[in-house]
DNA sequence: CGTCATTTTGCAACCGGTTGCAAAATGACG
DNA sequence: CGTCATTTTGCAACCGGTTGCAAAATGACG
């Protein structure tokens, strides 16, 4: 059906070598050559297949973008952003949704059937030992939103969520809460164990607050609604910082519906600074996570490491920052 | 890096062609010959090489998932769904981001440079000139979410919008409003079009209601709060048919900021159903497009155009239902 | 055990490209 | 125009698989 380079090879009078040189960038290819065998190929239609040159060249510009977080907004702008950079660069994103698996070997099968020149996770609660496994597998892996160590043992991009859950307390005591809670998002996430110790490492150094905890099944408005519709039920907190901006949204809506204010009753403050938040019907005062900015850097990173496989791994941490809007008190 | 087919060819003791066949299935090979090939595999940590197989096969299992409806959050349910879809039947989707894409052309090289075996456009936006291209181009297209046609070029599946603009209109009249209007998207969608039509043609039997409509900038939030604002401030009518749900949270925003009440002073029917239409602090009332039996059809009807590549072209029309919810006031 | 139909196996060519190497062409220079 | 360095080109082998065909192996049956 498509057109290959032998027929272009052909009407061009010219080898096959030729051809293919006159496609690939940095190969010797005198201009009465190349327009003679762009000229075949105009007429042609043709336009070389990059799977058969991937046997060769050992590059297939496949890269692997792996989550499994499809019931959360912020990924439908996560899978915009590493979408368009990706195609810029002309690299191409196989789409794996790993929402029901749980064997990080499936997936690293799968991808190596289909030999991806590297994947990126991006996934704030996926097990990290998908991110191992695929390096493991030789495979450059960049985990975006994943969880920063000070001994990362794959390239990791995004925020410390430590730091994260430190500003989040800082941000209630500030405003003179006395009683504060974390609501977490599924307790088994890294992402959720490192804002609850953030916030924790902060209240100790304030006992006369009254601090408490809980965590909702998942980042989604569901739980985050099922969660504070059970706390309101019990003794509910003046404040809370939610595991991130969907279960801030859920946690808002049981509010409202228990006839409770905000922020008069329960002041809530979320985590991403997801588009939403700034819908101004929703206005959640959050701390704002520059996913733009990770995203653009975790490409740039799998860039770098398709050129240097042994790049020794990093961690790229970036500043995260309360922005303001109306489910937080005043400061007094 | 990879084991090859020859390295376990080598260990086992026997041809690559047998190796070949123990890893197609419906090819012949003998039990013993396949207990020794798949030890030696096991060994080896062998995988096949997808792509390599194509070449000779013509099949890549590989799926152009195209779209460029990246700030609506009823496509991430939509990308869910086609990504889960495409992986139980051993296809790999391939994301393709045409938000800033202009040109059929650049798609369909690139989509062919892939050799996928089939493009499934998922968006009701995108021009049809886009699917179009990709028929001519020989590759199976299935468009979900386009416009239904009694002469359909290309697979289509979706929804009668045409009807649930009718539907839209009957329950605005229904409710006994006599002044109502249609927020659509931008004007150049088909979806838009239809939806305006549908609307249009069932308001022309009812002359005694005064009718409207104006057209939003985009399916989006910020589009349908700007209309919805601009719209507030001229002589707004007593209810809306907005484009879709994104649209009409956009709307009921501006609504709110305007001290307005929903619907004792604006009523708001929406279309799509999407998960957060159904979020208590926003209980949408919209028309339900089952978006989960559109993909499962087009994943279906995909699969049945790799095996038939020239099928006759059809349309799969899914019907729509109003949910009552809390924007439109009761019937009288 | 021999005959014959059936199943299994390996050979070799092929899928659509790339690339090292040697030969051919080009061009600079005296 | 001849010489020699440099650039361009084609040949042939290769990437990792599949598959038609013929030969070899198996097994049913008398």
């Amino acid at each position: 059906m498509a057109v290959t380079l032998k027929e272009v090879a052909e009407r061009a009078g010219v080898s096959r070598s030729a051809v293919s040189r006159t496609f690939t960038d940095g190969a010797s290819v005198s201009d009465k050559m190349r327009r003679k065998v762009e000229k075949a190929a105009r007429e042609l239609g043709y336009s070389p297949n990059a799977l058969a040159s991937s046997l060769t060249t050992g590059r297939t510009k496949l890269i692997g973008l792996v989550s499994n977080n499809f019931h959360n907004p912020i990924f439908l702008e996560v899978f915009d952003l590493f979408t368009r950079g990706l195609q810029e660069r002309g690299l191409r994103p196989l789409l794996v949704n790993l929402t029901d698996e749980t064997d990080p070997e499936n997936s690293v099968r799968m991808l190596r059937q289909y030999s991806v020149d590297g994947v990126v996770v991006a996934s704030s609660t996926l097990p990290p030992g998908f991110a191992k496994a695929f390096r493991d597998a030789g495979v450059p892996v960049v985990h975006s939103f994943g969880r920063y160590s000070s001994a990362p043992q794959v390239h990791v991009v995004g925020i410390d969520n430590v730091e994260c859950g430190r500003m989040a307390a800082q941000a209630l005591i500030a405003r003179g809460y006395t009683h504060v809670a974390f609501m977490g998002g599924p307790e088994d996430a890294t992402s959720t164990q490192d804002r609850f110790a953030g916030f924790k490492s902060e209240m100790v150094k304030h006992p006369d607050i009254q601090a408490s905890h809980s965590f909702a099944e998942a980042y989604s408005f569901e739980a985050g609604r099922k969660e504070m519709l059970r706390l309101i039920d019990a003794n509910p907190a003046q404040a809370y910082f939610c595991g991130d901006d969907v279960l801030s949204i859920g946690a808002l809506s049981a509010i409202e519906d228990s006839k409770l204010r905000v922020p008069e009753d329960i002041g809530i403050i979320g985590l991403n600074d997801m588009e939403m938040a700034r819908w101004e019907n929703i206005g959640l005062t959050t701390i704002h996570q520059p996913i733009r900015q990770i995203v653009t850097s975790s490409i740039e990173l799998m860039v770098a490491m398709l050129n240097e496989p042994d790049r020794y791994p990093e961690a790229r941490i970036f500043p995260c920052s309360v922005v303001e809007r109306g489910t937080l008190r005043p400061a007094p």
